[in-house]
DNA sequence: CCGTATCCCAGACGATACTG
DNA sequence: CAGTATCGTCTGGGATACGG
């Protein structure tokens, strides 16, 4: 297991990760990815919200990072479809982390203890 | 940083998680203090480029969500404590989970394995 | 259906100077 | 030491329209 507490002086891998998961929708992108190969279509119906522009560049974004693999079919009409390569998907477990560190926030919000 | 009516069937957890962790030094002043309590003037000599004014607002936006708690000494010279709270410590397998996936992240940029 | 191109702006961030 | 005040920059991201 890493130690969190490794040095961050010159490459951290820390903020390695923090600057893939930066950027307003690329948690949500992941989160619907980790469910399976999807399409732009899909996707934009899933992601309330998002623009064409931003899912587009998310989605290059992590193309070019090489964390999801793009499958495009040049039918009619066109068909694209966005699937984690394994690289990708080993972002699981910063999502699960994020999903059971979210709901505690959310247990707090609505039961005010307030401690230390 | 997302935006609250994205559909994850009701509050998304990882919505939720991504909107504390959000802000370009926040995953790393959540580093230092897992490292234990700190100082105001430690923390800004140990993240390296950051300036007074956004650690200052950092660790209020922190307080205030009470995932940091404040002690302040009214001594001369000055003296404030920062120490993450119960809550605030919750956070530490997803900083361990980023670190996990940032150095497979690197990992990769060294060796050139091509993916899928 | 799957995107790109263009325009625009709020607000996040940095630098610097200053105070209790 | 531990911050705040002020100002300027800059870019991420929204809205919209259009192209392959």
């Amino acid at each position: 297991m890493l130690d969190p507490q490794a040095d961050c002086t010159f490459d951290c891998p820390v903020a390695e990760a923090a600057s893939v998961l930066d950027g307003k929708w690329t948690t949500l992108i992941f989160r619907e990815l980790l469910g399976g190969t999807k399409r732009y279509s899909q996707l934009q119906r899933a992601i309330v919200g998002i623009s064409p522009r931003m899912l587009a560049m998310r989605l290059n974004d992590l193309e070019s990072r090489g964390l999801v693999a793009k499958a495009i079919y040049p039918t009619v009409p066109p068909k694209t479809e966005y699937t984690l390569t394994t690289l990708g998907h080993s972002v699981e477990p910063v999502i699960a982390a994020m999903a059971q560190f979210g709901s505690q926030l959310q247990q707090r919000a609505i039961n005010p203890s307030h401690g230390e």
